[in-house]
DNA sequence: ACCCGCATGTAAGTCGTTACATGATTCT
DNA sequence: AGAATCATGTAACGACTTACATGCGGGT
C-alpha cells in the first residue's frame, strides 16, 4: 500500500465520498501535507477496490452525471489502523527556497530580499488563514477538539502542524531578508552588547 | 533545467567537486533540504555538461580510482544567478507523520502517543545537531557570516531554516502525545481560567 | 454558443528510489 | 582473504505531474 492509499483511507474513515468528492479534499484541508490530483486518485481507488479496503455503490443524481460512492470497508479500516501507529520512514524534507538561500551569496540583494520579502507574506498569509479555521475549529468543536478519539481532534492536530510550519517559515524569511538589507545585529556583536535580541 | 540541476550548480559554484563528493554533500549539509542518490547525480552531470553548464577534467591520483572533477562554467554560473532570485513554485509539503496525525483518532492512544514521543526526540537529536553547527560557524566564522555575500552566510541562513524547523517539529509532536496522555488544557478550560499556559 | 462545474477516466513524461554492476586500493 | 572506502555508471520500477479525452447540465 502505497501512503497515498492511506491518505484516500483516512479520508473515508470520516465519510464516504466520490474521486471528485476525494480530489477536492485534497486540494483543501488535507492537501495542506498531502496532495494528489484526480488522475492519481482514480486508479488508486481501483487499486483499494481490488486490494478489499473499499467498496463503491454508483449514486444517480437527477440535475448532475451520476456518481461512484466510495465507501471503507471493515479491512481497509484494520489497514489504517495498524499503519497510524507505526513510525514513518525518515525522509529529508525537500525545499527549493532553502536551495535558493544557500546560493543567495551569488545573487543581486535587491532581487533576493525581495523574493524572501514575498515568500515571508505568502506564508503570513497562509499563517492568518490556518489561525482563522483555529478559531472557528475551537468556536464550534471546542469539547470534541480536545478528545484524542474524535476526528476533530485529529484534524485540529494537523491544523496546528500547519500554524507552527507557517509561522517558522515566516520567521526565516523575515530574518533572511533582514539580514540581506543588513537590519540585523550579527552574533558577535550580541555577544557583546547582552541587550534587547532582535532576532530569534 | 531541473532542481537538481541548480542544486548541484550551486556546491561546484564554491568548489570544484567530483560525482562521488557531490553525493557525500547530498548527504550532509545540504542533504538536511535537497538529497540525491549517486544514480541520480551522474546522470544529471552529463546533462549539465551537454548544456554547457559544467566541464570535467580527469584528475589521477595515486593512492585512489582516478576521478572525474567537475566545474561550473560561465554559462553554468549565469544560469543560477538567474534562478536564485527566482520565486519558487509554491509545493504543498508532504509530510507521513501529519497525516498519520489524521488519523489518529481511530488508533489506541497508548500505541500514539509513543509514536510522537518518539518523533519528538527524533526531532529533538536534530535539533541540537543543528545547534552545535551553528555555534561552531559563529565562532568559527563570525565574520563571514554575517556577509551576504559569503557562501558561509548562504550556508548559516539554511541552517537557521533547519534549526527553526526541527524546533517547530518537536514542538508540535510533543503538543500531540501530550494532549493524547490528557497533559493538556483545553482551549475551551483556558479560556475561563487564563492562568499560566502549558500550550503554545 | 460558450464556458464553468460536476464527474470519470487514460496516456505520456518526469523525477526519484532501489537494485544491479564493475573495479581500484587500503585496512584488518 | 575479506571488508570498507573511493569511484562511476546503468536498469528497473514506482510515484507524481501534465496533458489528453469525454460527457452532462446550468448559467451568461
Amino acid at each position: 500500500m502505497t501512503t497515498l492509499g492511506y491518505a484516500i483511507l483516512g479520508l473515508l474513515a470520516q465519510e464516504a465520498l466520490s474521486g471528485y468528492d476525494l480530489t477536492q479534499r485534497m486540494k483543501g484541508r488535507v492537501g495542506n501535507f498531502w496532495s494528489a490530483g484526480h488522475s492519481q486518485i482514480y486508479p488508486e481507488l481501483s487499486r483499494l477496490e481490488a486490494g478489499g479496503h473499499v467498496t463503491h455503490s454508483v449514486v444517480a443524481q437527477q440535475d448532475r452525471p451520476d456518481k461512484k460512492v466510495y465507501e471503507i470497508t471493515t479491512r481497509g479500516l484494520e489497514a489504517l489502523k495498524e499503519w497510524v501507529t507505526e513510525p514513518p520512514t525518515p525522509r529529508a524534507p525537500r525545499d527549493e527556497l532553502v536551495l535558493k538561500a544557500y546560493c543567495v551569496w551569488l545573487a543581486d540583494p535587491e532581487k533576493s530580499a525581495r523574493l524572501f520579502r514575498e515568500e515571508e507574506l505568502r506564508h503570513e498569509d497562509q499563517l492568518a488563514r490556518y489561525k482563522k479555521t483555529r478559531k472557528w475549529m475551537e468556536g464550534e468543536h471546542g469539547e470534541e477538539v480536545v478528545r484524542p478519539d474524535s476526528p476533530w481532534f485529529a484534524g485540529y492536530a494537523a491544523l496546528r502542524r500547519g500554524i507552527i510550519y507557517e509561522r517558522g517559515y515566516a520567521e526565516w524569511c523575515r530574518w533572511v531578508a533582514d539580514s540581506i538589507e543588513g537590519k540585523l545585529d550579527s552574533p558577535t556583536k550580541r555577544e557583546k552588547k547582552k541587550g534587547k535580541k532582535k532576532s530569534a
